[in-house]
DNA sequence: GCAATATATTTTGAATTCAAAATTCAAAAT
DNA sequence: ATTTTGAATTTTGAATTCAAAATATATTGC
């Protein structure tokens, strides 16, 4: 059987993966221009695959290109982080409401058991290994009930937000206090096929921190319109 | 001020928006294989910005890459529209909500206008009429509600669907007479701002096509399983 | 010393080139 | 007759090349 769906091997699938994790880690900075040449230098190849994969990622909007100027890092102002959760609410409440709809018996099972052994505290180590599970939640909740479109969408978006925050709070908008008790409700939603009540909770969890972000943004403004004090 | 947003003009670019109409207007069938050579020479260009644009619409499902065998264009399984459909449900669903929260009088005018002229009956001119008056409905709620995002991505959902339909029945999935009373009663929420239903209705007008959409397939299955009468 | 212009260098955009892989087509073997 | 093997051809992947644009540097005039 012709295994479709198969992972692309070119040189430019490489690169591009490469750069994903260079923007995810934050090796490369959002801002940053991209001189092509030397980047394609240290990554040994030549500037065709590496252009190749900065128009994927420019498809993606994690990279900014400007015809005869090069391209760059993006950078995301609060308001399009803000459209960003606007879209993730909706599209994360389509992957809750498909989870609980045709999630299995072992997959309850496995789904029950996430956040468990998590501390919740202010040590930073405790809330980085919060910011793990969380994100082996969401990437199981698209195991569960997302398709190749949603998790491909969503998959990027989550690139964009971790890259956004910069690594504060290991790339939580909130502190684990406020989000856990939203976790447990949505697994629990799920696990009773309670379709409606999943999908309004994931996007319930959205809003509470789109709400945050918008207030951080606020202070930022308002921080810069007086600098002194 | 420095225009940011600016429409890049590469060649890529030029070569990316008319193979993108020529899959929009059919004269690209999915299932065709891109010959790159050939192709290129009949756009009068090389295969570098040829390949960069195929890399873009890559990027967006409307070309599918098959590493070392080639480019393709795509075709859409009924199960992958229904997603599709399950996608523009919730964007769409935003996008309403947007509108009517941010709609001006001005815009509620020209909203309210909105298929007063058009006829509904069987002739295939009043149905293309109103596949036109279709479109550019969905395109000014973009224009009220949709920001950057969500007007790239729904862009490209909409190619997509009209690609799949055929032009059959002028790309719409449902007759005049079933969506006409749906567009209506979404204009008027928007236009009194009643932004949960506005939401509302907007998902339900695409669940109602969904729902369509997935009775076809039902029936295009049957007619294939039993081929003589 | 500073601004304006001219010149040199870098960088991008796009065509070309070349090797490797895939496909086609014909001949040979079962 | 059908399948298999093996060249010949086509097609892709990726490096290279070259011109045009952008940027940086130097020079001139004030």
């Amino acid at each position: 059987m012709e295994k479709i769906g198969t992972q692309h091997e070119n040189l430019d699938y490489k690169v591009y993966k490469t750069l994903k994790s260079m923007i995810f880690e934050r090796k490369l900075l959002p801002g940053t221009k991209i001189y092509q040449d030397k980047l394609a230098q240290e990554l040994g190849i030549s500037r065709t695959p590496l252009v190749g994969a900065l128009k994927k990622l420019e498809q993606e909007r994690l990279i900014m290109a400007i015809p005869r100027r090069g391209f760059f890092v993006r950078e995301f102002s609060s308001e399009e982080m803000i459209h960003i959760f606007e879209l993730r609410e909706v599209l994360e409440g389509l992957a809750a409401r498909r989870a609980s709809m045709i999630i299995t018996p072992e997959q309850i099972e496995k789904l029950t058991r996430f956040f468990q052994g998590v501390k919740i505290s202010n040590d930073p180590k405790d809330i980085k290994r919060y910011a793990e599970e969380d994100r082996r939640f969401h990437n199981f909740l698209m195991e569960i009930g997302g398709n190749d479109l949603l998790t491909s969408i969503l998959g990027t978006y989550s690139v964009v937000t971790f890259s956004y925050l910069g690594g504060f709070q290991e790339g939580l908008v909130r502190h684990p206090r406020e989000t856990i008790h939203e976790h447990l409700a949505l697994i629990k939603a799920i696990c009773k096929r309670d379709t409606a009540k999943a999908e309004e909770l994931a996007r319930l969890h959205l809003i509470n921190s789109r709400e945050r972000l918008i207030k951080e943004a606020a202070k930022e403004k308002e921080k810069a319109n007086h600098p002194n004090e």
